[in-house]
DNA sequence: GTGCACGATAATGTTAACAATCTGGAGGAG
DNA sequence: CTCCTCCAGATTGTTAACATTATCGTGCAC
């Protein structure tokens, strides 16, 4: 597969897109900090921000015209998302995750994503069977044609409704974090050529597994399918260069 | 087992225990804050403070002679942990966990617990298949004597030595989390008798096969057992009943 | 008697000034 | 020339006052 999870090429970037919700999941609710916290997540995701790069808290609050608390707390926030790491008086920089990490985060994102897929299967009504087909067909023909843009879409698209069907918040919860935290290693996956001709027939099969309602099957289908991203990765870089 | 997971009956209560190390994880560093998330964490996991409890910023500060700036930190640090559900302009409460969710929680930590039994299973050391086989035995006298509260020490020490051989951090990360919030209902599992003589063989067959150096072993039995503690949380209270 | 609008109260959210801490370099001693 | 000390600048951490928002009781209209 191309990212086997989320990263669309034409991913959220610089967007100073808004968090819509007032009540953001288990955070409080700052006004000016969502909007920071966006922004700077979308810099990091898209790559403006490279490993190591300090971020200081009056450079972002002018940068985006907000207070200082705001920043400060927007900082914590991705702290606890993992995407910034913060030393004691000494401030915040974007955390550069060592291909070794991904390769953990990609193992621990492997198992949850089994446990997902195998509960898609138990409760996939007809309605939802039919749509992951539709997701299926479309992932051939767009490997065919060697779209990778569309099928990156694809990609992303099957593993969310993977998850919606589970209806598993707390699992979906834990895959999102770690998602965001690899993000980078993902997007440098996307790009190695070959890679859809080796994980559409491993998105058929988990498509395939779901759909026959096999609970079991669908789980050793996406663990082989992540297995071989790990493969990947590791064949990447398995050094501690933590990529730029 | 009595409670798969952590919780000793002697557990961390109101002890004002600090987190020694300054520089905690991702987090940034703040005096006081710190040591107001410890108590507050603690009475919580204790059960001092029951579910839906309302925590007033200015009551805090003054119990613990704290600023309001640090207590809204430190509740901050518990909403990230889970264990505090912040609204919008409404303030804190303690987090009440469902029977539906704690099961969910338990599932998930049931796949990743057994993604860190195979890796424990491909790691382990003589001296740590040593370790493994004493801590079996000793759980074996500690059931045989009745002795409730050995066995619970036992159990948490089996499961985090696992997690140490399996030298997994991201995965213990999640664990840890995960744990935090399901401290409650593992307790009341733990109350119930006749959870040891269930559990003891569970343990022992997760010990042999990690001795045994079977990764794929290794993950069943703990999946076997933790799916027997899914199962005592269903017949446990299967409505939305939040407990206190 | 019921329902609605309004205002007092309490709690959270925000801001700006102040304090504490760390980094890096200049200067001098050996 | 090297190493150590110490100081200045920069950056984060903290505090207290202020602003905003929600809650809840009161009183009025109907």
């Amino acid at each position: 597969m191309i990212g086997t999870v989320a990263e669309t090429p034409e991913s959220p970037v610089t967007s100073p897109a808004e968090e819509p919700p007032a009540t953001t999941g288990a955070d409080g609710a700052r006004a000016d900090a969502d909007r920071v916290a966006a922004s700077v997540r979308g810099a990091i995701l898209a790559g403006e921000l490279v490993g190591e790069q300090r971020l200081v808290e009056a450079e972002i609050a002018e940068r985006y015209s907000a207070s200082r608390g705001a920043v400060r707390t927007a900082l914590l926030m991705l702290a606890h998302e993992g995407l910034v790491e913060r030393i004691a008086n000494r401030g915040a920089r974007v955390r550069a995750v060592s291909t070794a990490e991904a390769i953990e985060i990609t193992e621990v994102r492997m198992v949850v994503e089994g446990l997902c897929a195998a509960k898609a299967a138990e409760r996939v009504t007809d309605a939802g069977i039919d749509e992951l087909r539709g997701i299926g067909d479309a992932m051939r023909t767009a490997v065919a044609a060697g779209d990778v843009g569309t099928y990156s879409q694809l990609n992303q698209r099957l593993h969310d409704r993977i998850r919606e069907i589970a209806d598993q918040p707390v699992a979906a919860e834990v895959l999102s974090r770690l998602r965001a935290q690899n993000v980078r290693h993902q997007f440098r996956l996307a790009l190695r050529p070959g890679r859809p001709q080796v994980s559409l027939p491993e998105h058929l099969a988990i498509i395939d597994e779901i759909c026959a309602r096999s609970p079991g099957g669908a789980e050793r289908a996406i663990r082989r399918h992540i297995e071989s991203v790990i493969e990947a990765l590791r064949t990447s870089g398995p050094g501690r260069e933590t990529m730029s």
